[in-house]
DNA sequence: GGGCCCTAAAGTGTCAACACTTTGCCGAAA
DNA sequence: TTTCGGCAAAGTGTTGACACTTTAGGGCCC
């Protein structure tokens, strides 16, 4: 159970809190759950000193949020929060696809073009799971095509983020082909070259995550809408 | 010389973290520059425990970079790092102005008008410390209008870390005027409701900073680009 | 039975000491 | 003079101990 003895080889803040960001995003550290600087500590095999500076390190990237003398929890998202996440992601992957399609290879191509096939297969078997994975792929190539490492790096923090989202209303799938109906527009922009068609193209399918949030939030229950 | 002794209302690492932010974002801690643990507890009046927990928290901001064994460095912003940080902002900022035709009210207006008249006395006084408070405080009047807390945090950080990148290239004034043209252009699509126009404006404005900095770095020395 | 205070346990905040790594200096050999 | 080896100083990495705050539980009074 205790952690990989592996790589001191960046510290060991750094190695537990990487250990804490997979604990934080696999979802064994709950959004609103306390960390226990001690119980990580032995978990991790070291003292508090690295357990304290790792979960400093957190915060600041803003995955957990720390209250005096009473200790630091994982982040929670509100609902407010989650719709504004929506709106910027939409803004840099619009961004993205319309710089994509300056820099796209024969074998970028190739990539996207596997990447939509499998996503069809993913579709039909109604692997869920599966079409996720993908999916996120998809988006990264997209990024990559960007040519802007900050963009790259925002978009992956914005959708690592969404995870500290309580995941009730997360698991809609059942749309998987209609997203990928998207990507497959989208990508043929990107290839034509049609710069404005990919921008507004990407900011739509991501506004689409937004207002299924939107309508699921309508459906349930009330008291935990703010 | 000591830091003041004034609020460990929020744990000495907060505070510390905070003093460290103001001296690198004044200057008095230079890009590339290496910060000694001993020196600061000693500046700071506190044991390096809770310095080490603050450099924690920048280098999850992106402030600082650590490297094993050798200490940690305040970062240093490339020229490439520079232009796509501006891409983003001309992003966010262009997205904001398109927001902020949706909740500008009579109250906003006059502040907006206020703002717009002093940058021309600024102008005129040729006083660019004081337009350049002011030409913040418009920014951030835009940013508060759309309405959209992260978008607006995002902004301020892309602003904070500009001042990462070396100062020398940074310091073309004297398009004062021509920036507050702008300035004033974007505020009237603003209150026509013109999304589009206060979008692209908003863009735009932005974008003149980089074409500025990308024209400075030709005509200066070519060794330092990259 | 319900509410209040008091106390012990748990947990966080801070510190000083120790171990290890890097850096700079000095002298000896070529 | 230059270079290489090694020693000492400086600096970072980690730890365990101690002080303070919060929390939970039990007993007492009303």
């Amino acid at each position: 159970m205790n952690a990989a003895p592996e790589k001191p080889e960046q510290g060991l803040p750094v190695f537990v809190a990487d250990q804490l960001k997979h604990l934080i995003f696999s979802g064994e550290l709950k959004p609103g759950e306390r960390l226990n600087e001690a119980a990580l500590a032995l978990r991790m095999g070291t003292s508090r000193g690295p357990v304290r500076e790792a979960i400093r390190m957190l915060t600041g990237l803003g995955l957990v949020k720390a209250v005096l003398n009473r200790g630091v929890f994982v982040r929670q998202m509100s609902v407010r929060e989650m719709l504004e996440l929506y709106d910027l992601r939409a803004l840099v992957f619009g961004f993205a696809a319309e710089r994509a399609t300056d820099h796209l290879t024969e074998s970028h191509k190739a990539q996207f073009e596997q990447l939509l096939d499998a996503m069809d297969v993913a579709c039909e078997t109604e692997n869920a799971n599966l079409y996720y994975e993908l999916n996120l792929k998809f988006h990264a190539l997209v990024l990559l095509l960007a040519n802007n490492q900050r963009a790259q790096v925002a978009y992956d923090d914005y959708v690592k983020e969404m995870h500290l989202f309580r995941r009730d209303y997360f698991n809609a799938p059942g749309n998987m082909r209609q997203s990928n109906a998207e990507h497959r527009a989208l990508y043929e922009a990107i290839a034509k070259g049609a710069k404005a068609k990919a921008k507004s193209t990407a900011e739509r399918h991501v506004l689409k995550g937004r207002e299924r949030l939107l309508s699921n939030m309508d459906s349930q229950s009330p008291l935990s809408v703010f």
